[in-house]
DNA sequence: CTGAAAGCGCTTACAG
DNA sequence: CTGAAAGCGCTTACAG
């Protein structure tokens, strides 16, 4: 079934089916109606990809997500819809494999799809080289600044990793903790984590707290299960911890689950912390304490970046939005009885 | 730049070029080499439009999830995608609005992206009407049966609700609770709702127990925020509960932390249940008593069906997947005084 | 192994 | 307001 079909049916020529099909004013009342008809009669629906070929359009804007279980993510998706399509472009997400190389994935959607942009969540930063600029259209990364990239046509909006991670540790060192443990991504693949630790770092540097990072600093996936696991190793490795700082919520709801399984409750023997501020901390027994990135908030400036960038071909932006800390019920002040 | 400028600067036809393009073997190395540089020169990516406008064809396995708070769909569809790969087939995942016909976004997506089938996370019952058969593609709902919508390329992977939820309201009264609450879903949309409402009702009549519907069913949304708002309603109209059954894990997290909000604990005054068996209800304090529907066997099973409809035309099937009673650390044994 | 040509289903000036 | 025709970028028999 074709436009053809519809036309014989009808008794009308291709062009005024085209022309119905696209709400052209330029059809007659009668033929319009004679037309919607047998389209309506057969569920005519135009082959897009024919549509597509000539009119060489695009298709909105792509979403490519790099592992389906980070619920942070989910969160920022939803509200990069919605942003989308309030602004009038359709939107399309792609998940991809934590494994895939995210740009090679890019290039094959643009060359499918041809969108008029792309938003990253999730990344590696090495595979973030010039390469993306043969995209040809304009790039965001969210929750994850892609300033020390410079490439021209990438533009990022996350929080200031560095800077919430001093800001939680500093408000921990304030309670009274000095043996922390941290439960963070792995360092060569996960810019944020490397750019967190080096706010507790600094922190720490500044306390003049030592901080053997080999044994206080465990790498996980971020998953429940990561913090977990993560936690279990902090507790072998150094036993002594009175606050952990976990770099997401879902680590850290594995981590007080540890503690739990290990006869420790959280707050009382030892706080916790996450990263992300998901809805669900909230809701949590404890109530989680915790960094929170503004989902909506990132979602509104970063469409509002891309579509400057497509319609304007502006430049790109590297934008920080301003993270808060959420003090819920899960660190306690501490009276360090060693002092 | 097109196939017509590769031909051109590489010295051969259109057709060579295609042909290399497309891995035909019948191409000398020669030509293979240097239209293979060419392209690489230019970075050139066949136009995808065209392509399909030639081959006609179809693109994979499309996925339409309504809703992207439902942390069930998020596990399930990692399953099918990996499922779906794994049997060779694409697959394409699109969100649509909670008030979204879901049935007419399909028959959008099917006429844009072709795809050999669709599957279906979350579906208000109302919209699958024979209509779904002019989609021409088998078409697949998972967690939600579809054997009475008699549509017959609509097959269906669920767990059996109704009994599922007599389980464990049996469980519920093995433990000697009498006095129940419940927070479900809205029971003119939500099917599933409905269904476990009935199995409750079935285990409470035989066992003689009354149950005030009005303001012992209280529904609300999928979503923490329901579980919470539903918990305080149910304070409300019946505080004489020992044992809250909420429809979803989710509701079962925000129906605890609004027990503790009003002072009560979570098993110790009041029993809580949920419904799904999320990863996340293993790592809760207290551990969550919910009844797993297990996402991996349902989505193995869903593509195993589907494929069968795709490649040999079978007919559509309801299967059931039996689910399992995880008991948790969140409903305790009751002593009733009053017997 | 290769090229010229037809055709996929649609849109859109162009001429009437 | 309408139709005939060109053309979007590709694939694929067909003939050599």
């Amino acid at each position: 079934m074709t436009i053809k079909d519809i036309a014989k049916e009808a008794g009308y020529g291709v062009g005024t089916v085209s022309r119905v099909l696209n709400n052209n004013p330029n059809v007659s009342p009668q033929a319009r109606q004679r037309i919607l008809e047998v389209i309506e009669k057969y569920h005519f629906q135009p082959n897009t990809n024919a549509r597509r070929l000539k009119q060489q359009t695009a298709q909105g804007i792509a979403m490519i997500v790099k592992g389906t279980h980070n619920m942070l993510f989910a969160q920022v998706l939803v509200e990069l819809q919605a942003q989308c399509n309030a602004a009038g472009y359709s939107s399309m997400v792609y998940y991809i494999d934590e494994t895939d190389n995210e740009v090679e994935q890019a290039a094959r959607i643009c060359a499918e799809h041809k969108p008029y942009g792309v938003i990253f969540l999730g990344s590696h930063r090495e595979h973030f080289t010039h390469e993306l600029t043969q995209l040809g259209v304009p790039c965001l990364l969210m929750t994850n600044s892609a300033a020390d990239c410079a490439i021209e046509n990438l533009s990022s909006v996350s929080v200031d990793d560095m800077s919430a991670a001093a800001r939680m540790t500093d408000h921990l060192c304030a309670l009274g903790h000095r043996d922390f443990g941290i439960i963070g991504g792995f360092l060569d693949t996960s810019q944020p984590s490397a750019a967190r630790l080096s706010g507790c770092l600094s922190v720490f540097s500044r306390m003049g707290l030592a901080f053997e990072a080999s044994s206080r600093y465990v790498a996980a996936r971020y998953t429940l299960e990561g913090g977990y696991r993560g936690m279990e190793r902090l507790l072998e490795q150094c036993p002594d911890v009175t606050a952990v700082f976990a770099f997401s919520d879902i680590m850290a709801i594995g981590a007080i689950r540890a503690l739990r399984d290990h006869g420790l409750r959280v707050p009382q023997d030892v706080s916790v912390c996450g990263f992300d501020g998901l809805e669900l901390a909230d809701y949590l027994i404890p109530r989680l304490t915790t960094i929170r990135q503004p989902a909506q908030k990132m979602a509104e400036r970063g469409v509002s970046i891309l579509i400057r960038c497509i319609r304007e071909g502006a430049e790109a932006v590297h934008e920080l939005i301003p993270y808060q800390l959420v003090e819920g019920e899960s660190v306690l002040t501490i009276n360090n009885k060693e002092e």
